[in-house]
DNA sequence: CGCCTATTTGATCTGATTCAAACAATGTGG
DNA sequence: CCACATTGTTTGAATCAGATCAAATAGGCG
């Protein structure tokens, strides 16, 4: 249960907060931000393809996932996004968009008018090279992902999807023991990496088999960090996660 | 032979006048940018993963590609570029290359330091968020790939990346009678879309079989846009094109 | 308890890879 | 201007990683 004292926007400023520094100034006009706070239930769209949005949608709790489906039904999922995330940013610069967003679990979704936006990166106009990057790590995520769809078999691929989520949630700061909330079913695995559900159960049956990880339930634990990331060819400098990194 | 009256920023003027508007001092002060100009053999790396560069490559003439190589050496292509292009903008915001870029056809290139760059953006503040939109699509057509490589067969995917080029190259007004450069291998098309040289090949033949284009030397004839676009799913919307749909 | 969703297993099939070699086109130096 | 080298395309045959189909099992939860 979230604290009432606690602005909606806290998770974005502690995730802007890992990547980049952020001014007195700019952290008060993030946290006066009008939000309107929503509860939404799993699977469900908050934007679709096509739509020309008004307002831009800022995880709060829970998954969501950005995903685009083939002509013949098929769906890819691009990224899964994690509290304090705004997996739509681009809305703000392309007007119709291109692909849908949708939960994967109940969520705790933020919706901030594109106006709002706007009059902050105005006002902080340093904030729009922080979001500018923002969308630039996003892009760096969509080539890691594409390398591995295009040229690692399923295991490395399973491995370095289970790698990635695993730093990204600890950047977040909610790792614990070698261990994160994943509330990912196989299936919507198997939708991100391009691979059969079938083929992703297997796959992980190897993994554990190597006793590289222990994943039920919607919590993975790595047993061994090393093996995993090198079975995942694993190095997490695409994810720019290093403040000290950023261009000056 | 370029005429020496022209800027080497005209083709990137063009390109932007593509999908933006601008006004007549964004062009002076994109035409006054200092760009040191050099001519570049095929296959030579512009820039490579982990580099940490002071300065951006302007695509002036020729084809380049951005691609990243697996651990067991198999490489993956992210995207094309054409000129007018600036791929790696990107490097202004994220310190260290997560990827390499190369020539893949013998090009003219325009190196821009930046602290131009930067100077330009504070100079001329709404140039940013048209760079960021360019760097947005960049990560649309990312998406679309990635459809491709994780969701479509292998014909699709190719008819898919021959609509996109036919089309990207007409915006920049390269086509002429259905017909554009494109000097791109078969092997390249592979790598771009995750699949082996001899596949391309067989599914090339497929197409041709199909009476949907003629592809030989460097140029691409396109015979039925109807069916091609149709056999590769292709809807140019993710391209973002239409300068009439960008966020106001 | 019974329903629904997610995971698991088994058997079969296939699109695409790999390996190997021939061929075609382009360019180079003598 | 030809012989040769190089790079790219094409063909054929064998193989395989992963998909598909179908059904069983296991968890959660009202």
């Amino acid at each position: 249960m979230a604290r009432l004292s606690q602005s909606p926007t806290q998770a974005l400023i502690t995730k802007l907060e890992s990547i980049t520094d952020l001014t007195p100034g700019e952290i008060d006009a993030l946290r006066a931000l009008p939000v309107r706070v929503q509860e939404v239930r799993d699977d469900q769209d908050l934007v679709r393809e096509g739509d020309r949005p008004t307002h831009c949608c800022l995880v709060i709790e829970g998954f969501v996932a950005r995903y685009k489906v083939t002509d013949k039904g098929k769906r890819q999922i691009f990224s899964f996004h994690t509290p304090g995330d705004i997996p739509d940013v681009l809305s703000l610069q392309l007007k119709t968009l291109d692909h849908s967003l949708g939960t994967i679990t109940p969520c705790t979704v933020g919706f901030i008018q594109h106006e709002h936006l706007r009059e902050l990166f105005q006002r902080q106009p340093r904030l729009t090279d922080v979001f500018w990057r923002e969308t630039l790590i996003d892009a760096a995520i969509f080539r890691e992902w594409m390398l591995g769809i295009g040229r690692r078999d399923a295991k490395t691929r399973v491995a370095h999807l289970l790698c990635e989520m695993f730093t990204r949630l600890k950047a977040v700061g909610l790792e614990k023991n070698n261990t994160v909330p994943l509330s990912l079913t196989q299936n919507e695995v198997g939708d991100a990496l391009g691979l059969s559900t079938v083929h992703v159960n297997r796959t992980l049956q190897a993994l554990r088999g190597d006793s590289l990880l222990v994943w039920e339930g919607r919590t993975l634990t790595v047993l061994d960090w090393g093996r995993l990331a090198e079975a995942g060819e694993f190095d997490k400098g695409y994810l720019h996660l290093d403040r000290k990194n950023r261009a000056a």
